[in-house]
DNA sequence: AATATATGTTAGCACAGGCTAACAAGATTG
DNA sequence: CAATCTTGTTAGCCTGTGCTAACATATATT
């Protein structure tokens, strides 16, 4: 089983939320998400049978080495594009919105001369 | 009906046969994008119905002017986002292959800041 | 003319991933 | 304690978009 650009987004939500509470639940990735319970529920189901997540008795939702791994690497995918963007003179929202589709799809090379970018021209 | 990422792949690819026969077929739209025979006969039928392609009585596709812009403006997307990959350091392939997935989801503000880098950085 | 090849179409399957509806079980509250 | 709310789950539907199989035509080849 691969994981999808969907699957990603909710790891990286996971991971997000994981930065603001202490135990983040099923309905905390939902409403994040703005999706169903229900969507939710599948898809950490998805998400537990490919081991990159563990949810325990109280619903809390933890990563795997592996699950943790790939959200922060989207995650900082995500945080890079989007300050890529504002290098480039977009505002906050745009980068931000543009840095969640493009975080999914972009190649590691490309990835790589971005981050070279930054270094680059901020400060 | 709202066109979708693959429905933009076709019109591009579409697009991109004009510039080399002067009848593209569904079969050369097949071949260049490596699918099969009846899904793009599905795609081009959507096409149609949408009003962005015509197709004659020998099976030439042309466009509509909607459906001229559309291609064109992917088009222009793909080229762009190539180049701009290529200017900070990336190998063709590897640009074309990135500025291929993100050409359908980059945001219009966004791909203007684009432009205005390839402009200061070219030369 | 008869067979073969190329092209297009349709039907029907698979999978991803949204949704609603319905239900179970725990937590909260009147 | 009984009623309600919250949360999670499952079943089943829908849409997009790939695929194979089967078939209709049209064009070529023998």
């Amino acid at each position: 089983m691969k994981i999808h650009e969907s699957g990603e987004m909710y790891l990286e939500t996971i991971l997000l939320l994981q930065k603001q509470v202490k135990c983040v639940r099923a309905i905390d990735v939902a409403n994040s998400m703005e999706v169903t319970r229900a969507s939710t529920s599948r898809a950490l189901k998805q998400l537990k049978e490919m081991k990159l997540i563990v949810v325990d008795e109280n619903g809390c939702i933890t990563f795997s080495k592996e699950g943790e791994q790939i959200a922060k690497s989207i995650y900082d995918r995500h945080v890079k594009l989007t300050q890529f963007f504002e290098l480039i003179g977009i505002d906050s929202e745009t980068a931000s919105a543009d840095a969640c589709k493009i975080e999914h799809v972009i190649s590691d090379r490309s990835f790589e001369k971005i981050k070279q970018f930054i270094v680059l021209n901020s400060k």
